[in-house]
DNA sequence: TCTTGAAGCTATAGGTACTAGAGACATTAG
DNA sequence: CTAATGTCTCTAGTACCTATAGCTTCAAGA
């Protein structure tokens, strides 16, 4: 049986994270020492590992919540889990989709800057003016004024 | 003169986001009518196009408050805002870099999945035990237990 | 002119995933 | 035994909004 620091350090997480999860229903609720200190069996430290794993992985929270309840029932089949990664998946790519757009268009204002005043500060020029961009990122809706 | 609804049209930003924006301090308090409602001018009106257009690149609002200032003072050198931009390239530059590695770990639980039960689902088996990952993505300590 | 519906107002609370701090109790090493 | 560290509960804060409730104001049609 661990206290909740070793436990912390076994698993990679940190203290107040531990007693976090244990807030949201994540983790269960452990057994107390007589002082009334938190113990975990060999049972929670895997399921700690789990989720920090998953978090490691990007899952949100309440992906994971549902990835546990599906590990606790290992003879159903893993079409859940497989969509639930799936999706993941998708939205780590739709985010580096994003995030390369934004990479061009920061190296493009950066570069073109003329290190002089402000005032001729392509940086700024850019930010004031999406027309100066490129195609690459999705401004919603316009944000040039009228002249 | 625009009523909060059109200028949050114009700029394509939420009207509770242009109210929370002034609330902060990053947008100045506006003029108001005879009935209390909030008038903005063309100048309020770029200002928000520029923290609209800063925001779809990333920029933290910390930031845009810090180019902002700047961009009220045309006479000085620009080194301070190429700085900002400049940072914010690499923050958008490390999370691309994380995200890769994440997509690849994904893809490959994923493609390695056999598509049974839970309990030889490759997902299942992956989150529960780094070891099984390949190098690419970082836990910070070991999230492997002892047997 | 009256009415109705949209738009605006304030204030508060919620969402995500934690993190930090205060003040009190428990455990452990020397 | 004492001092240092660890743990307890509780609250509040981070970033960036979004949503709700209950009210007032405005613009247009009948
Ligand atoms: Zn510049
Ligand atoms: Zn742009
Ligand atoms: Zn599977
Ligand atoms: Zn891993």
């Amino acid at each position: 049986m661990l206290t909740i620091g070793k436990l912390g350090i076994a698993a990679g997480v940190k203290v107040p994270t531990i007693r976090y999860y244990e807030q949201i229903g994540l983790l269960p609720t452990p057994d107390r020492s007589a002082g009334n200190q938190r113990l975990y069996n060999a049972k929670a430290q895997h399921r700690l590992a789990f989720i920090r794993h998953a978090r490691d992985l990007g899952f949100p929270l309440e992906a994971i919540r549902d990835l546990l309840s599906l590990s606790d029932t290992p003879e159903q089949y893993c079409a859940a889990a497989d969509v639930i990664a799936t999706e993941q998946l998708s939205a780590v790519k739709a985010r580096i989709a994003r995030l390369t757009a934004l990479q061009a268009e920061l190296e493009r204002m950066i570069t073109q800057c003329a290190k002089g005043t402000i005032a001729d500060c392509r940086v700024i020029e850019v930010l004031s003016d999406h027309e100066l961009c490129g195609e690459g990122h999705g401004a919603r809706t316009a944000t040039r004024c009228a002249p």
